[in-house]
DNA sequence: CTACCTGCAAAAGGTTTGCATAGCC
DNA sequence: GGCTATGCAAACCTTTTGCAGGTAG
């Protein structure tokens, strides 16, 4: 049986607070302003826990660590692949798409969110 | 300026010749049994270097080793959430999508390949 | 009281890097 | 010959885990 624990509390309102996307280090610097004497391991061990209820989503970006994301179901993830920064946006894989997706993999419980991969404006005026 | 070596077309070899898509650790090994000397570093440095040169695609995995893929753009991924396996379909996002997520997002070289998250036939059979 | 949860530190897993040597051009 | 790539091992970064003590129910 799942105990209350403060720390879990802070760490679920700490992503669904932030309007960004925020990496476990983040999380954890973030509530260590709060209080000093949380730990990693329990922000990581919160983090996997909160994922597990489906209350929280892990996002995975190349070459850069995970992000947490608050569930909602009705958008979908734009990566840039400079600087690994998430942006939502509410489109979402049409039935006739996930049927052909289905048929041609076999795959099942397919989600309606999807990923694609882009550069922002702001890693592209950089360059 | 970039030299030929033999160790470089036996990565880029191995992922155009595999039928499914393979983490470095599994190119790694099975370039061990033709060539046992080779290193590690070798095939991570190599493999970085394909990526850059747009040869290889590298595709990032929840809770796993990222694998790699022949570089084509006339398909997509979906990605087994429970196994890591990775399953390419031929559909790609449309100029309506793209258009509405750079919108939201503005981002900016959208891809027209995207990932989506399911779970196998042989994962789903386990349960 | 008894799980479960925490903080801490060590370990694990995947990937990168520094160095001396070997190999391409 | 000069510069790049290699093999090896150590380092790195992110995440997980074992343990002893603390806390919710």
């Amino acid at each position: 049986m799942e105990k209350y624990s403060k720390q879990r509390e802070e760490v679920f309102n700490c992503i669904k607070e932030s309007k960004n996307h925020l990496t476990a280090e983040e999380i954890y610097m973030k509530l260590k302003l709060k209080n000093p004497n949380i730990s990693r391991g329990t922000v990581y061990r919160n983090l996997n826990l909160l994922v597990d209820k489906g209350l929280v989503n892990k996002i995975s970006i190349l070459e850069k660590p995970d992000k947490f994301d608050y569930v909602c179901n009705f958008h979908s993830h734009a990566i840039c692949k400079i600087c690994g920064e998430v942006f939502d946006f509410e489109v979402l894989l049409n039935d006739s798409m996930k049927n052909a997706i289905i048929s041609q993999t076999e795959l099942e419980d397919l989600s309606n969110q999807f990923i694609v991969y882009g550069i922002c404006k702001n890693c592209k005026n950089k360059k």
